[in-house]
DNA sequence: CCGAAGTCCGACAAAATGAGTCGCAATTGT
DNA sequence: ACAATTGCGACTCATTTTGTCGGACTTCGG
């Protein structure tokens, strides 16, 4: 007697789908049932296993490893990405010039991940044009990097997927690792507290062994990875945000500068626009004739005094530059 | 007689809630039966009908304006992003990253397109938290800025759409622009030909009333936009990567540079693994101890210089910098 | 090598519900 | 005001869904 509400074979099938990961992850139709069951859904074993091979028969692009039993269900590895809603056609028109945008400057592992989200963008324009009058629309956007484009090393998405898995779950890592000096394939045991991304880098943050000094180790170094699955040993007074605000991995130190120079014309006006703070005060001056005085107070970086430098001639420090506040 | 098949109806449910877009937009019934015709299901109105009021009270955040008739169909607003396959957890650590990391350097359009997405990675991360021992993923990852954050100008969500509709459509705009020289709410007839992001500002390139010169409008400036529908004016000649090639922009034309530098120990490794380009030749050199030389070709642009001039006494110029291949 | 436990699947029957049809009332547009 | 569209309740029939059961097969452990 299926107490079984209007719509809920509907829902169940949507439950299901959701529950379903991409290969090579998979589920059993058992631990389907006993989630879909925890749903609130009533319905037998038998049910399950109808309902997925039903979508199978529908056509949604779900596999089923057969090769062994119990039976391994998954979305097949090449499925896009779905979204609900579909992203309108300017959404999309906007997706699909972030991936030229980002693409460059991101790390690649980075990129990975939203490709198969961006990829969606371009799919909805590309089916699109013929119901809008779509002409060509590669044709018509274009997205210029505000930076050098430098090329990242590679990162072995194993080796990506192992490290993130074991930084979640707080096991400790075997790695081998190609260190800096020129040692190569050195094996390690990593106690990973935390990852962090730089630039086009990607590290790990971590003890080796029974080590508790922290450690940074490239990612794209890394050339074998393994989950040992046993609980790492934490460093308990390791907290990310203090750790690098020591100074770690290149931050600001959390101090303010502030920050007084004169600009040039051009720069100024594009400064007034793209604001360096919220409350930065652009004054003109006379000296250099039709140029700017800007003062502003802002967290003292790194990247900052490279982009003071990087702006060459457009730009004069007035006061002293390490002067904090 | 109906003639379904098996797992018709679900695939239908999937059709439509494709079909749907997000409020404010929104479709009648009536398209939707006609979309679903062409997409070769043969039901009756009726039936559509009761599928999207199944949709509703099977708990999906679908919403009909009903305030007149025919009924507006659409998702509601606030409905987050769905996607399937669900990412996985690195997928979903990777994408939380990528929303600190691209956040503060991307136009503030484009964030918001990807915005939704992203969320739809935090949602997975916290609810994962339960099933997986995910322990407070937030204080385990990081992501630092390879450049300094510009604040980007606000630009008007309603101009934004109403612009690019229009540029896709091949439709004039009315405008009012707030021209850099001082004059406000200037009211325009512009006929869109192109758009592009450069650094944190978005412009859209095209002709203003009868003229042929292209002008570059920052959007940002644009206070009110409406699309007249009226069919636009082309440029036969115009050519946005051949326009662009010119120099507008601020894009390099094209021309390659053969590089010759010197840098500092630091940087020259740095530059071994985060590549200029795939082939770049880095070589150890004597004269200053520990430097190296690095030889590669790429194209000429802006940002390359600046980049260059960003690296301080990091890097020597060894040959000509003008010097074009 | 054998048995126990688990898994998949076909068959069957009863119940639920999906879907076509019709007609009426309300809204819209000319 | 009239014609056309639209939404929807009601009715009916047949398709589908779903629980149950049993047989065949796989896996695992001793």
């Amino acid at each position: 007697m299926p107490v079984t509400n209007m719509r809920a074979t509907l829902m169940r099938h949507w439950q299901i789908m959701q529950m379903l990961p991409r290969h090579p992850a998979s589920v059993t139709s058992k631990s389907i049932h006993e989630r879909i069951a925890d749903a609130g859904y009533r319905v037998t074993r038998r049910t399950i296993e109808r309902d997925l091979q039903g979508l199978v028969e529908a056509g949604f692009p779900v596999v089923a490893d057969t090769s062994q039993e119990p039976y391994l269900w998954s979305w097949d590895a090449r499925t896009p990405t779905f979204t609900l809603p579909t992203p309108s056609v300017s959404d999309a028109l906007l997706l699909a010039m972030v991936r030229d945008y980002v693409g460059p400057m991101l790390p690649p592992q980075m990129l990975d991940a939203l490709r198969s989200y961006l990829d969606r963008a371009v799919q909805v324009l590309d089916s699109a044009k013929s119901h809008n009058t779509l002409a060509g629309w590669r044709d018509k956007v274009h997205a210029v990097l505000p930076t050098q484009a430098l090329i990242a090393p590679d990162v072995n998405p194993e080796v990506h997927r192992v490290v993130s898995d074991a930084l979640m779950q707080e096991t400790q890592l075997e790695i081998t690792y190609d260190s800096m000096t020129g040692k190569k394939g050195q094996a390690m045991t990593v106690h990973p507290h935390a990852m962090i991304h730089r630039g086009q880098m990607t590290y790990v943050i971590g003890t080796c062994w029974d080590y508790t000094d922290m450690r940074h180790l490239a990612l794209h170094r890394i050339k074998n990875a393994t989950n040992t699955m046993i609980p790492m040993v934490k460093q308990a007074d390791f907290n990310l945000p203090a750790y690098l605000a020591q100074g770690h991995g290149d931050f600001g130190d959390g101090t303010m500068r502030d920050l007084d120079i004169r600009v040039s014309p051009g720069l100024g006006e594009y400064l007034a626009e793209c604001k360096l703070t919220v409350d930065q005060v652009l004054t003109k001056v006379d000296e250099p004739k039709g140029w700017f005085r800007l003062q502003a107070s802002l967290p003292d970086t790194p990247q900052l005094r490279w982009w003071l430098l990087s702006q060459g001639d457009e730009l004069v420090v007035e006061a002293n530059p390490t002067n904090q506040a």
